[in-house]
DNA sequence: CATGTACTTAGCTCATCGGTTAAATAACCT
DNA sequence: AGGTTATTTAACCGATGAGCTAAGTACATG
């Protein structure tokens, strides 16, 4: 029974390995001889973490003579992005409904003006809304 | 043996009921009975699954009356939200900030797998593969 | 064709996970 | 004290997951 692609996505984010692997991805598509060097552990664990991996849709693998060469693929983390872009106001002050609103409102400005790479703001502040509590 | 944060918040996440129940939080703090309303489910399951929660510091408990009223806390969503954003340049155009990102994700996660891996690569016959994201 | 390299599949073990029911705890209300 | 409501703990079970070793497949080259 396979499971929702959001399950096995972030099932396939959990474990450290798995996500090292991704990291090491991120710096560029490489094999699995390559990928399996910083690991202690046996190549067949790692080409079932990449099986993994690639089931969750988080990479993809070509094929190059004898060798698998593996890269990141973008759309799974999208996802598991996007969903967690729902909880983003509970930690991002910049970003609550209204905002949301304005960025949606300044991308399709910035659309027609010279861009500017302002999606996102980095707020390091981190505050408590207000809550019933006492 | 305790799991890695980053870990235990993607283990957690990893579960479609699991993702409901925060999805429900996001709307406002409720009680482990409203919570478990929405699922074919017995009661100590949604609690099993809210000790998951807690555990992977999802969301936070408290106590009145009664009731254990859930609400979500910020910190592993951010945290999780974070290491995703190293590769967000993967899918967003507008995030082309080539930072030394990768380079914390890379000491975060090397700091959980024996970093013995400056080998030469073995190239027999300077075969180029890869780059294509250059 | 034979051998080597890169990788995967098969089959096993053991731990953890998601679910169950039954019983226990905690706080409220007569 | 006794009962009701809310929630957790205990004990169990089947399925899945991460690791292993050994064997199999795919391709390259001598």
């Amino acid at each position: 029974m396979p499971l929702d692609p959001l399950s096995s996505t972030f099932a396939a984010l959990a474990d450290p390995t798995r996500r090292a692997i991704l990291a090491r991805l991120a710096l560029g598509e490489t094999s699995v001889m390559e990928l399996a060097k910083p690991f202690d552990m046996s190549l067949p664990a790692i080409s079932k973490h990449l099986k993994v991996l690639e089931h969750a849709g988080l990479i993809s693998r070509g094929r190059e003579a004898q060798w698998r060469p593996c890269r990141i693929a973008p759309a799974s983390f999208k996802q598991a992005d996007g969903w967690l872009g729902n909880f983003r106001r509970f930690w991002d002050e910049s970003f609550n409904r209204l905002d949301g609103l304005l960025e949606e409102m300044k991308a399709e400005e910035a659309a027609k003006a010279p861009p500017r790479s302002n999606r996102k703001v980095r707020v390091k502040k981190e505050k408590q809304r207000g809550r019933t509590r006492g």
